[in-house]
DNA sequence: CAACGGATTGGGAGCGCTCTCATAAATCAT
DNA sequence: ATGATTTATGAGAGCGCTCCCAATCCGTTG
């Protein structure tokens, strides 16, 4: 039912390998016979079987887009939407396509085989939150061609992120200079590079200060808004006068536990979140967080992908984004 | 570099055709046989070319996901990865794979030429919000099977979608069986068939209580948070008692409207949402909504999507899944 | 004992495309 | 005018798989 380029061939009066030329860019076709072909094409809509393009040539024009699905903070706000937006804008740019895969644990092992031996693919994107992600050793193994989002401390590997530990760094410093005495954090896991990052933003920030680093006043949450409301919790009797929130979903969390104990924000405990989601401003106080460009991070990673598939052999190349410090009411800086 | 069927044939000293029948479960291959070639696939790691496979046999076992990215409130709340992560979990239990399509204005034509002549698709999932959609429109007349998440009302189509007449009816109903005169309402876009079916709900609900539909209470929003904010603002005037808010973004820009008015809620203005997005348990005050199963919805997307693609000839088959509501403190029932 | 049938297996064709090479036509240098 | 080079086109092979048909083997049956 579908037409193929023998009909188009056909119907332009010329050859199979003179349509391809024409589809494919090749310069060495007379500009008449271009025309031609290219007309019939288009009128009659024809597209290329990708599958049998892909097995002649090995290259498909599809990317894999691999985000491990055990993460289900990612599904509570907007972070993995935008994340997808950026790429997808940068794919219909380039005409490329996008492959999805959520790894859950169960099918990891067929994710990382299909992925890498089932011939499909042109590169990969993953956004690997745990360090240790098992599709990025595979993939790391391999030579096929893969952008990271979110650094990695030991492996050698191409990677779009945001500058998290300035972003810690920026919002602790926020509070100090506020002249907050006790500035907690509530973390990110710390198997997670964001988390960590950001939370070596905070150690910093206080050092630079002067202060003293607490144990009693650092609780590590997993970027849910439940893990929020009980590090708050778990923070409450240290009588912090600050928190740092390393994301704007624990804050929320966090915010219900200052409420429930009658704590007034930003009189009695100031706070700060991260990744500014739209929800931030709306809250009550409005939240102070820092704001991350993850359109445009995931835009950065689709393009890097493009030149690392275009030259395999160039040296790793790393692309850091820079935060901004949205300040609102809940940090009562004004 | 990769592994073909060849290569494995040689190692298990049989023919290419009787791995490729161990492979795709063909029951006239001897125990003995089957045990062997099993082995060296296990062992090698042997993944079929998905490229090969499709172009031979023209199912491919990857099903394309359409999602139009005009509709930017989809990327505030939840909603769109849920709907995902029910998708993709019902993949993973049955060996398909995902192609993600973000449909811009300016790629429609590539994208609906791609899905339906690339060749590479064995059927299709749409979140067709606007209902004149294109692709949909595309996808209709040709004999691609898929599935559109949210009904139709003039296409007769595959479709699995939740009951928002009876959502959008129950809310409404609660605020009035609670008291409530003057019950207005912020309404989704009147060309998606969920902003439809909920005002209709909500139309219904007045009507079996005999109260009047005045216009002056009903005011259309299009999901993000702005126009629910001036929505409120708009409705403000007119002395609404209560308003039933198609979602939960744009209930929060009501909320926000009626604190800056200094108006109380529930006291003098009840509220109900519709999504029972995670947050909405966090608001000043918590958000009575009505909660949807969206995973599920796509979950059952999926699903519906093999049955099709297994018996083509099938008549349209429908799934409708039904609406809770969570009663929380900002309708005022307690 | 020859003919027959089912269970297994192997080989060939072909899916629609790209790529290399051969050919033909046109241009240039000598 | 002849050979050499460039430009434009076509033909054939082959990517890795599935599907169809033929071949083989074995146990049955008349």
């Amino acid at each position: 039912m579908p037409l193929t380029l023998e009909d188009i061939a056909k119907m332009a009066h010329v050859s199979r390998s003179t349509v391809s030329r024409v589809i494919n860019g090749d310069t060495n076709v007379n500009e008449e016979t271009r025309k031609k072909v290219e007309d019939v094409i288009r009128r009659l809509n024809f597209q290329p079987n990708i599958a049998a393009r892909s097995l002649a040539a090995g290259r498909t024009g599809i990317v894999g887009l691999v985000i491990p699905a055990g993460v289900t903070a990612i599904f509570t706000d907007p972070y993995f939407p935008q994340l997808i937006q950026g790429i997808m804008k940068a794919c219909n740019a380039s005409d490329h396509s996008v492959m999805l895969w959520l790894t859950e644990a169960d099918y990891e092992r067929r994710v990382i085989r299909q992925i890498l031996y089932g011939g499909l693919l042109s590169g990969v994107i993953i956004a690997s939150n745990p360090i240790d992600d098992p599709v990025l050793q595979a993939l790391h193994k391999s030579k096929m061609p893969f952008v990271l989002i979110g650094r990695h401390p030991n492996l050698d590997v191409n990677y779009v992120d945001v500058d998290n530990l300035n972003g810690g760094q920026k919002a602790t410093l926020h509070l100090l200079r506020l002249g907050r005495q006790r500035v907690a954090t509530i973390t990110g896991p710390q198997n997670m590079i964001a988390g960590i990052d950001r939370y070596q933003g905070y150690c910093q920030a206080l050092q630079a200060m002067n202060c003293p680093l607490r144990p009693e006043l650092v609780v590590e949450g997993d970027f849910t808004e439940e893990s929020g409301y009980l590090g708050m919790r778990t923070l409450l009797p240290h009588r912090p006068d600050a928190v740092f929130v390393a994301n704007d979903t624990m804050a929320i969390g966090a915010l219900r536990a200052l409420y429930e104990a009658g704590v007034s924000v930003p009189q009695q405990v100031a706070l700060v979140g991260y990744d500014d989601m739209p929800a931030a401003a709306h809250l009550n106080p409005p939240l102070t967080t820092v704001r991350q460009p993850i359109g445009k991070l995931g835009a950065a990673a689709m393009e890097m992908l493009l030149e690392i598939i275009r030259q395999p052999k160039s040296p790793t190349s790393h692309r850091v984004l820079q935060t901004e410090l949205i300040v609102r009411m809940s940090c009562g800086s004004s």
